[in-house]
DNA sequence: GTAGAGAGCGCACACGTGTGCTCAAGGATG
DNA sequence: CATCCTTGAGCACACGTGTGCGCTCTCTAC
């Protein structure tokens, strides 16, 4: 009989607002909240008869574990922290997506933090990420110099970079092989029988933008050309499409008959100058770009360019990170960048 | 003298692994662990010197409080949980990053949970969010039922809903004006000197659709124009731009001058298919799209199209969960979409 | 000299959950 | 009948932090 009346009293109390803990399922049960607490997670042995009632009990009250109290008491939170500079770039977009596909089928939460572009901002991310404890980082294209990754070192738990130009090798890192994905862009354009290949850089993305440069002389050299300083060119402007229309200026006097530009913005801003100059693509002009978004498949025409795995590489870091949460040996990954031929790149002229 | 053999032990202990806790400063302060922790956040009397003693342990030992215990006191965890279809789509991701940038600033953390379309896997989300004690839901783009909607009303917590067909009047709820945004698109092709406008619908994205179809008609009867069936095509088709392919097929026949679509992608379909057939744009056809995705800047002719402020809405679903938090009266907010007028609309042929 | 006031700080509990140890009751075995 | 073992369940502590209340000490005022 009392315990119908707490019942009714708890359950108006549930109703009304309250969160429902084990305590509330204890009482009604006329048992300890231990027993609830092993009754919930099946460990400890008892009479089915409890075990049943007591999860009936939960069942009615509508009973959520608190993922708070849990974390405290296990030492873990199941949560990893994924640090951006902007989660509105679709190349950030897609790693965090594929992160996130592991991370649920895992059981694990991403908790996010964006720097927008700001190192003090970003220094706040990490900070609360830690005040937070999750269990791991991973960190996409941040431009954050030594004494950041110090900071982060002192975090205590696994942290995985993204594609990232600190490449020291006391941190674990997953990356593109950006270089031989020029390499296969560059031969794809000597195949076709090309020989003033031009490479179009971005001045503001220096590692990435060299890397795919050794990439470009990387073939060139096989193929047995040297590559020719006139026909390389890296305008000192911030905007990528701003950067491809002024390349695109400076190189065409050089004549020449196919242009390999750092990413598919920078390409796009090519092919605006070349159409506005009266130079047709792909007839007058091969051109190639890099990253494959989502855009390359619409223009015209349709951009050859080079497609990075940005899923795969979120799913890489986050079961790198895993890895790493299971003490298991985990290696640096390079996955590779695959060459997709679209319609911009033909043969050259007679 | 016992004081300082402390002291390096939890030195020695804090630089091996361990997290510090107020409990190790109140040790080697001298104190309890409740003065260490008035001190830290500045309540409670006491003097001056051993507060400074304090404050310079905490920062000696690089402490950090745990996010997690201070949550299970206060009754808050400062957390908002975000859910949504797939972070991939550009539209998600910028609504994301609103949402975050007001979050950020007022001290939240946002979580992520996405649902890829099952939903199972979103109700999974759901109760994940809930086992981690959010503070506020925000739910972008769902498509799931009446249900889903009642099971979030159990979670007890604010939810706002950004961009949802379900309106609800119990819910709070951020959207875009989309017939709104419709007629003034349809209206800007009208003051051209357009008489035969078509529209393209999407057949799997109803409501939507709909609302934007229903702006199309709002303008035609304003100048007086009954709507044309044969000038309107939803053909059945999943992908946006095969969509606009099929549809500028079907409607070509009919002699449009201007066709105005359910958004960009579906308006590419139509350019691409024109381009094939040698119908030029906007010479020939005038083209309208929805949304002022990243592409239609790029493509050719750049695309005139309806911008939908996707961060605004971010922000604005975000600063209504803060306002509900603060127990303030908010109400749902319906956003401006703007015309984008590029170079694909000109007046109509002679 | 005593009482009152105020400053400075600790005790003990709370939040919700997990877990080692203990203890009582019952059955089996000697 | 005494002992041992098993089963079922509770006590008490832990995780890290916040906070009401009460204690001690010192200073001041009468």
């Amino acid at each position: 009989m009392g315990t119908r009346v707490t019942k009714c009293f708890l359950q108006d109390s549930d109703l009304m607002k309250n969160r429902v803990s084990i305590k509330d399922i204890a009482q009604l049960a006329g048992v300890s909240h231990s027993t609830v607490s092993r009754a919930l997670q099946g460990t400890g042995r008892m009479s089915e008869e409890t075990r049943e009632r007591i999860l009936a009990i939960a069942e009615e009250l509508g009973y959520t574990p608190d993922a708070l109290a849990q974390s405290l008491v296990r030492g873990r939170t199941k949560t990893v922290g994924v640090v951006v500079t902007t989660i509105a770039d679709p190349f950030v977009a897609g790693i965090i997506d594929g992160i996130e596909q592991v991370a649920g089928d895992a059981g694990y939460t991403v908790i996010l933090g964006a720097s927008h572009m700001d190192p003090e901002r970003e220094m706040a991310v990490v900070e609360n990420l830690r005040q937070r404890r999750v269990d791991a980082v991973i960190v996409t294209a941040s431009r954050v110099g030594s004494h950041y990754t110090e900071h982060l070192q002192r975090f205590g738990v696994p942290i995985v970079l993204v594609n990232n130009m600190v490449e020291g090798e006391y941190l674990y890192a997953i990356a593109c092989d950006q270089r031989e994905g020029a390499r296969c862009a560059t031969r794809h354009l000597l195949e076709l029988g090309h020989k003033r290949i031009a490479y179009v850089g971005s001045p503001f993305r220096e590692h990435s933008s060299q890397e795919r440069q050794q990439g470009y002389e990387d073939a060139l050299q096989e193929a047995g050309l040297a590559p020719d300083p006139a026909l390389i060119c890296i305008p000192p402007l911030t905007q990528d499409v701003a950067v491809g229309k002024r390349a695109f200026q400076e190189l065409w006097p050089e004549r020449p008959t196919a242009i390999f530009a750092y990413n598919d913005l920078t390409a796009i801003g090519v092919m605006m100058k070349a159409r506005e100059m009266g130079v047709r693509i792909p007839q007058d002009l091969s051109l190639v770009g890099f990253d494959d978004i989502e855009v390359t498949e619409y223009v015209t025409p349709p951009l050859t360019t080079v497609h990075q795995p940005r899923q795969a590489m979120g799913r890489a870091a986050m079961e790198m990170a895993l890895g790493l949460l299971h003490d298991e040996r985990v290696q640096n990954q390079r996955l590779v960048c695959r060459l997709v031929v679209r319609a911009s790149t033909q043969a050259p002229p007679a």
